[in-house]
RNA sequence: GUGGCUGUAGCUCAACGGCAGAGCGCCACACUGUGGAUGUGGAUGUUGUGGGUUCGAAACCCAUCAGCCACCCCA
């Protein structure tokens, strides 16, 4: 093999087959946001390295995203994330909107990473956001509307689960610890690494941060406490909402779920395999002053970003991708010999004109060759017409898969097909 | 950014210092008007790339690129 132009380091090609799957994930985006009223907007792939110096940490945008200088001398970046850009969106019309405003997304991100399972540098992510309310109501709804699109690819809560918490809880529950406003950060990021560290290890760390062996002991306690979530009068409301849409079954209350985002103020939530691989498979929360940072008045958001990459990946695991359809309702017309190429090419466009998809082979090769170009390709149905046929001017229609075939004159050929199709 | 594993035919992999192979797939024919089967025959490689060690390297060493895994991070 000659040597190839690699593609870029954490890039996918889509070929047809996973371009189908990624359509098919749009499309179930795209219903399931619509259903709750969420309209579809855009913004532009390139923004100002400053939109994200703004809110997100400076050493985070420099080091993980793409940055260029244009000709003018401006820093660039490829958007790493969505919501500085819907923040600046806001801000640009948040005199003329109607809120509460509902609005999704799905489109490319890069961000400068190194790929593993479940991360690339390219990626599409589905944002999602309700902008202009602060109540338990709304960040239920956003949850609610996560759960319905896993139920509506068919996911079920054994096989995925919505993690949900609650910064303010958290912040009142070690501020009854002990722990200083200024520790609380050093004290979330314990109980990120929880997980990740056998239970001695953890230990160690966690008093190496700073903790007194009682204060671990309690931050022990108050993670395998299941019903601390009754504390918080925000946490109630939304689980009774959650319960009121027979959609609780998807979601569990979680003392360990944090979020690495500082700008997340109350509820926090993140999806993931039940089984309890993997990464997350999406996440989010509430923030309360999102706009204000790009200029805007302040206000009150709740949403969630979803990549398509781990979503496949728990979707083909649990066999929730759908097979491709289409060919099911193809039609491939068979080119007899040169002579009758005409003939086929015309019983070809009759046929796209009753509304059918057709596809012709495109040159004289044996009839044999012609059909297995259709099998391998899974057309299902196959049009021959040969000097018998053309003499008569009929055509003979073959259901490959139930391989049976009808000779009918050439003005029925579409209406036969429909009905073999039917 | 740190550490580990892996790159051999279109695909999955074998050969592990001594002639680069198998299965699947592909192509042709059996079958000059009918596809998933069967049989027969056929094609395919700078062993990721660049250097080094060696009489000899796919194998050993170094570098590099890519993929995978974990860390970091996760907007």
């Amino acid at each position: 093999m000659k040597t190839l132009i690699q593609p870029v380091k954490g890039t996918r090609d889509f070929y047809p087959e996973e371009m189908s799957i990624r359509t098919w994930l749009y499309q179930q985006i795209k219903k399931v946001s619509s259903s709750f009223g969420y309209e579809e907007y855009e913004g532009p792939i390139l923004e100002r390295l400053d939109l994200y110096a703004a809110k997100s940490g400076e050493e985070l945008v420099k080091e993980q995203s793409f940055v260029f200088s244009d000709r003018g001398g401006d820093q660039i970046t490829l958007r790493p994330e969505l919501t500085p850009t819907l923040a600046r969106m806001i801000a640009q019309k948040q005199n003329e909107l109607a809120f509460p405003v509902r609005w999704w997304s799905f489109g490319p991100f890069w961000r400068y990473e190194r790929p593993q399972k479940g991360r690339t540098r390219e990626f599409f992510q589905w944002n999602i956001d309700i902008l202009g309310v602060d109540s338990p109501e709304a960040d239920a709804e956003l949850v609610a509307v996560a759960a319905s699109f896993f139920q509506s690819v068919g996911l079920t809560p054994n096989e995925i689960k919505i993690f949900v918490n609650n910064r303010r809880l958290m912040d009142v529950t070690l501020a009854e610890m002990g722990i200083a406003p200024e520790n609380r950060k050093t004290v979330f990021h314990i109980i990120d690494r929880r997980d990740k560290l056998n239970p001695n290890s953890w230990k160690e760390y966690a008093l190496e941060c700073g903790l007194t062996p009682d204060q671990f002991e309690q931050l022990c306690h108050i993670l395998e406490d299941k019903d601390l979530w009754k504390k918080s009068d925000e946490l109630v409301r939304f689980f009774n909402v959650l319960k009121a849409m027979k959609l609780d079954e998807f979601v569990v209350f979680d003392p360990q779920v944090i979020r690495g985002l500082e700008y997340y103020t109350g509820t926090v939530f993140e999806g993931r395999d039940a089984a309890g691989e993997g990464r997350a498979v999406f996440g989010g929360g509430r923030y309360d002053n999102l706009v204000g940072d790009v200029g805007g008045d302040p206000l009150p958001g709740v949403g969630f970003a979803m990549g398509d990459v781990m979503v496949t990946l728990l979707l083909q695991k649990y066999g929730k991708i759908p097979a491709k359809q289409e060919q099911q309702k193809m039609v491939l017309v068979t080119i007899f010999d040169s002579t009758l190429l005409p003939s086929s090419f015309s019983l070809a466009n009759k046929l796209r004109l009753e509304g059918i998809t057709v596809v012709t082979y495109p040159e004289a090769v044996k009839l044999q060759k012609q059909l297995k170009f259709a099998d391998r390709k899974g057309i299902r149905f196959a049009a021959i017409q040969g000097p018998d046929e053309a003499a008569a001017n009929t055509v003979t229609l073959k259901d490959l898969l139930k391989r049976e075939q009808q000779t009918v004159p050439v003005e029925e050929a579409g209406k036969t097909l429909q009905s073999m199709m039917a």
